[in-house]
DNA sequence: GTGAAAGCGCTAACAG
DNA sequence: CTGTTAGCGCTTTCAC
């Protein structure tokens, strides 16, 4: 084999100038380099050399590789997510909102989504390897999340949780007011002479288990009975919702409403109904939790209670960037965002019955 | 302040034993440990040295940092995910099957979805550090591809793109058979006596223009008519879709079936007739391109042809995986796996009209 | 104001 | 079979 052909690097990155290229080509040490790139203003530099390193710089288009800063540095520029499941729109559009807020901040996102059974202890390390976070934000919560964020948090991470429940743990925790929720979607359905009332539950997890309670409080409030019969418990998506639904209308003896933890079981529970004949909202109404796109397209459309997303987005990358820099974990750790009520098409006067559904307008 | 105070660590890992530890503990050098712990085959120990290296190793659960040994092999273990939109779960379900897979073989993923507008020329660095990834695989096309691919590919990454059209490259593309699925969907409607077909293509991005050429196509070799304003193009979402569909009902002359360029779309196209008072598949038929699980909990449930998700993701990570361990890219660079047809409530004999709608079965 | 030098944790080339 | 040494690219003392 030729023996002069130079190297082509290792592996990759073949090209990218460092440091050391900007210095000898302005005539300085790597030092000045990084220094005067680094932008720290407790630094001065004669004008000459600083415009002139700027310029070289600009001109390579250089940037300090990540690699090597993260390892100098001990801390890198990638958050972690933790989700349990992206299959959900809701939290698809919130990977999404935050993957782009932590981006404009500087920070890519690390995807650890771990369709796992629910039941299963997770160990945390085999969604994500967190030594090459610098923080992680946990979307729902569903396992043994104290000895998990326990894991995160002695790793030297900072933490941050998200539609997460009662506080398990010290971290700051970004969450849309379900109580709130269900008191409007109760409110509204009360309004439209409902009095029997179920509800459909995800599983026994933090977000559905508040809106659960929520639901009972305020049913009891509102000196509203209720039959248990009619709180059923499924897996927390779109079968889940179905399976569910179909319990219900095997009844003898119907809930006139049926709030559904989330928007994509309800759709579930939606099709159910629709299976069973039974008209929504002639016959039943339904409820949905999280206002996704989809909640407006489907047959009847979805009367739900939105979450406003892209601000939760924005608050959880917000608090964990701070909590990165080093800054003290804000005085009200729970941060409990404002929902919205949407009615649409699933929600209906109790007396609709029998006034038959919606015709062909031609 | 007290000087004698250790320093906790600069800003985090402080704790992690490093190879260093290790070797002290077990008495050897730091060379030893990082060998014996390679796992390489070419190296040879002492019985001995090896169990009480590893026997350390196991005890304080180490494993190497991966930033410093990214820094030193300048190769990260992460895998770089672009993506044009996240919110469609066909893409999210994609994206949780390669991550999956990904972490299967040691790597993490990083998301780089950029809902930006399609029309203007994305800078890829903009939406993905790629100097922090080994490889790159990109979901579905629409920008100026051949410029972006060249960035990545200069930079010593791995490219495998996904639901991507045409050769723009010289990368690995897996696709399903959009003709195959097309043709699949067009036999179902002929055999249903159809005979007029309208398509709702969601932009012009390749695999939606490979859906629209192989319906043209397969139309002409079937000799059948096309009227060219049933060929609608709006953007690639749900709404998009509901758009598309209703410009399609105000026609005076319809066609008798739609085959839409997606399920997302689809379900607005059908939230569309709904509202229209248009009944499907009375009064048109419509179908879908993905097989999401939605599609079968809309009403009525959409006729599709579904993508091998978990076998693209499988093919594409073991792809891309290859050609970063430097493995010669192989001869077929397209991959067209086939697509399943499913049939269901949303497509029906041209001659259903009138017939009425599903009762209650009560 | 700027340079020299150390070192983050790891791996691999080069001895022996 | 194993140790010594160099160096990935960066940041940051410590000197001058």
């Amino acid at each position: 084999m030729d023996s002069s052909e130079k190297e082509a690097g290792r592996k990759k990155k073949s090209s990218r100038p460092t440091a050391k290229d900007i210095a000898r080509l302005a005539g300085v040490s790597q030092s000045t380099v990084s220094r005067i790139l680094a932008g720290n203003p407790s630094n001065f530099f004669s004008q000459q050399t600083r415009q002139r390193v700027m310029g070289i710089a600009e001109e390579l288009s250089y940037s300090p590789d990540p690699v090597a800063s993260a390892l100098r540095n001990k801390q890198t520029k990638l958050i972690g997510l933790i989700i349990r499941s992206i299959f959900d729109p809701f939290f698809a559009t919130l990977v999404s909102e935050i993957s782009l807020q932590a981006r404009a901040c500087g920070y890519q996102t690390l995807l650890g989504n771990s369709e796992t059974s629910p039941s299963e202890v997770l160990k945390l390390s085999s969604v994500l390897d967190i030594r090459q976070t610098a923080g992680v934000i946990i979307l729902g919560d569903w396992w043994d999340d104290k000895h998990a964020i326990q894991d995160i948090l002695s790793e030297g991470n900072a933490v941050v949780t998200m539609c997460h429940s009662e506080s398990q743990t010290d971290t700051i925790t970004i969450n849309t007011d379900n109580r709130a929720g269900i008191k409007l979607l109760l409110d509204h359905l009360i309004q439209l002479g409902h009095y029997k009332y179920g509800f459909l539950q995800g599983c026994t997890l933090g977000d559905f288990n508040e809106r659960l309670e929520a639901f009972l409080e305020y049913l009891h409030v509102m000196g509203i009975q209720t039959n248990h019969d009619w709180l059923i418990n499924d897996t927390d998506d779109i079968t889940g919702g179905y399976r569910a639904m179909v319990r219900i209308l095997e009844m003898e003896d119907r809930p006139t409403a049926v709030l559904v933890a989330d928007d994509l079981m309800a759709i579930g529970a939606l099709k159910a109904a629709n299976d069973a004949g039974v008209w929504v909202p002639e016959d039943i109404s339904i409820t949905g939790f999280d206002n996704i796109e989809l909640a407006s397209f489907v047959s009847p459309a979805l009367t739900t209670v939105q979450q406003p997303i892209d601000v939760m987005a924005k608050l959880g990358v917000d608090y964990l960037l701070a909590q990165i820099q080093g800054e003290p974990t804000p005085s009200p750790r729970f941060v409990r965002l404002q929902p919205r009520l949407f009615v649409r098409e699933s929600t209906g006067s109790v007396n609709l019955k029998l006034k038959g559904r919606r015709l062909p307008k031609k």
